[in-house]
DNA sequence: CGCATATACTTCAGGCGTCAACCATTTTTC
DNA sequence: GAAAAATGGTTGACGCCTGAAGTATATGCG
């Protein structure tokens, strides 16, 4: 959780545009520390119940999830980019889902360096049991916001993932 | 990254009501998902400056930013609660400042079960450093933003956080 | 007082995540 | 075609983080 530096007692020299600026990034600061917080909270609730309920991690339920909803199969690569972490972290994931028959690594006849993971038929029917109990609790986190409050919030969010793809 | 498990083709039953709640659980998954994204992005992005620039860890940083507003001291509880991480990972991370000279940790009075931890003056001068460039690249990365968009978003957020600590 | 409970912190095992280095296989380039 | 570069994936060292169990001190209650 990020503070700022800054919150010294007032001087009398020219404040003009420093204090601005000051006050520009401790709103941006404020800004990213109340995003940060918001995630962190929705994550944890997800986290812990997902382990209680389920005995299985967050990671594990995301790489499925995306395999869910790419019944083609995907190779490590495209996993890694769209679960935006590294490779040799997919890499581990993936082993111990397909040690537990969740997943499968195919080979593949184009390339011989790349593999095709899919869910296995058991791997697809852990994941339903676990999606659909993980759908209400995102929305039971989410419903004390009013339905304007929500498109609104996801409109923003939307501009702020644009401007940070692209800077 | 969580999705969900229905998308399955049109059937004929009578879709009604469940078709509007899985819209709306589509909805709250998608709100999250891009929550989680910008979160992601932003926070990849200063662990990886503040690794290049200065060779700190984001947590380390965190914790010296907590302190450094609290010239007090805190208590290795207070630290765990403020930055939302358990009491065991904040001993690891402490003992490192220690052992770096960064932070200390002063015995207390009333409590021989707790300690009192603060910025050394090598602590703070090195937090001080990295705080100024912190700010700039926080602002940078939210400066794609509008004043009145940053206003709304945070307004929202801080809607979202208090629904979310009271459920 | 003396026991029970609560609090403050640490330790440990294990999973997640990064980065850097590495191997194997394409693909490019000349 | 062969050397060079790019791509797909894995490995290993290391740090973060959790949950559960453990130690030490404080507090409450009979």
């Amino acid at each position: 959780m990020p503070t700022s530096a800054a919150d010294a007692a007032p001087n009398a020299a020219p404040v003009d545009l420093e204090t601005r600026a000051d006050d520009a990034s401790h709103e941006a600061l404020r800004l990213w520390l109340r995003l940060l917080t918001c995630t962190n909270l929705v994550e944890a609730d997800i986290r812990g119940r997902l382990r209680e309920s389920f005995g299985c991690t967050l990671p594990r339920f995301d790489l499925m999830a995306q395999l869910e909803r790419h019944p083609e199969g995907l190779k490590m690569g495209e996993l890694s980019r769209r679960m935006m972490v590294t490779g040799g972290n997919v890499t581990g994931i993936t082993d111990q889902l397909q040690q537990e028959g969740l997943v499968s690594r195919e080979p593949l006849a184009n390339d011989r360096r790349a593999y095709l993971i899919r869910l296995t038929p058991a791997g697809r029917a852990a994941f339903t049991r676990m999606a659909r109990a993980h759908e209400q609790w995102v929305e039971q986190l989410f419903e004390g916001l009013a339905e304007t409050e929500r498109r609104a919030l996801f409109k923003l969010l939307g501009r702020l993932k644009s401007t940070l793809v692209s800077a």
